[in-house]
DNA sequence: CATTAAATATACAGATCTGTCTATTTAATG
DNA sequence: CATTAAATAGACAGATCTGTATATTTAATG
């Protein structure tokens, strides 16, 4: 599949975007700089997407199918379902290591634009009960103790995976993240 | 104790980057319009903050005194040392049904400014850190069946608090937090 | 080769941003 | 009442913002 001319533009936009609206914030990323770094017009921005605001709604489809499709991925390598739980908080751990304790992109699009567009708040909703949902699935079929309801266990994991991603960017460590998995891991 | 003249502005700014900062997020505030909201001059605020950084900082230390004095009485209003811990979960969902589950005013601070200067990181991280020791206090206070270890308990609750404000943020309701409860009420 | 669509460079509008400055009015105090 | 400090209104600088428009160049296709 030969890539089309349009193709190379939007994917120059979008990894850029993609840069500077997690290191910068959405609010204070001018569209300006975007193109510059991009190394694209002004025009061709405006031809693929009609404002900014559509922009950032790309940039939120676009790292949720790659953040999700890396997940599965890493969840696929690992053959006991137990296991298969105790993975989503290495996953989390490692990228929060990779990025440099930047935090959650949803949730940082979410306190920066979420209350202000609703087609980005849909966005991350999307996103998040796609988690929920696949961690849900994840728990069904472990086989865990039933000390908590699969329902409660699922909510559990999620909320500990927010919190645990929250606290590394507040503090700018994982440790959390790895107390996260002990906890889980005692609990399943 | 009768209020001095520049109290009665300082009060005034501070209410206004309150309300402003969390409703609409720092950085799309701009100082024209904290100073024509608070009804103040330009001068004046610059006299009493040096910069629109440093009215950060004092929103953060002043939201943070406040929000934990009244953590604190809401806690102390109860009596039976298990029930203390289920209490941080009633305070946050109050908290989040009361202000629109606008999410935790620490976190959208850390993720619009937390990167970009070193005093609003740590204004958050002091107040974050605040929370993880109370909880601490009450949780080795708390007399509970130690299926999970005093650090444990405390690190699950901690997470599962901001867990549960991100998820009301983000889902615009607070079911996430009463599930929290629920949890941590089976574990205690 | 001619046509057509895409991408480019660049200027521009109109608004907004933070922060500084001057000059005036207000109000508290000796 | 006189002095002094605080608060005010408002202009201003210099930069930046989103989005539009024009005119030119590039590249793919029939």
């Amino acid at each position: 599949m030969i890539k089309q001319r349009g193709q190379v533009v939007v994917d120059k936009i979008l990894d850029t975007a993609e840069r500077l609206f997690f290191e910068q914030g959405y609010n204070i990323t001018g569209i300006n700089q975007v193109i510059e770094e991009a190394d694209i017009a002004k025009a061709s921005l405006y031809k693929h997407f009609g404002s900014k605001t559509d922009l950032l709604v790309a940039y939120l489809q676009r790292i949720h199918e790659r953040w999700f499709d890396k997940l599965e991925a890493d969840v696929d390598k690992v053959a006991d379902p137990k296991e298969k739980l105790l993975t989503l908080f290495d996953y989390h751990r490692e990228r929060q290591l990779q990025n440099g304790f930047g935090g959650c992109r949803f949730i940082k699009a979410n306190d920066e634009a979420g209350m202000s567009d609703e087609r980005v708040l849909a966005e991350i909703q999307k996103a998040k009960q796609h988690l929920r949902d696949y961690i849900s699935m994840l728990v069904v079929n472990s086989g865990h103790q039933k000390l908590l309801t699969d329902k409660e266990l699922t909510e559990l994991i999620f909320m500990m995976l927010d919190g645990g991603i929250v606290a590394a960017s507040v503090f700018k460590q994982a440790d959390d993240l790895q107390s996260a998995k002990s906890i889980i891991q005692k609990l399943i």
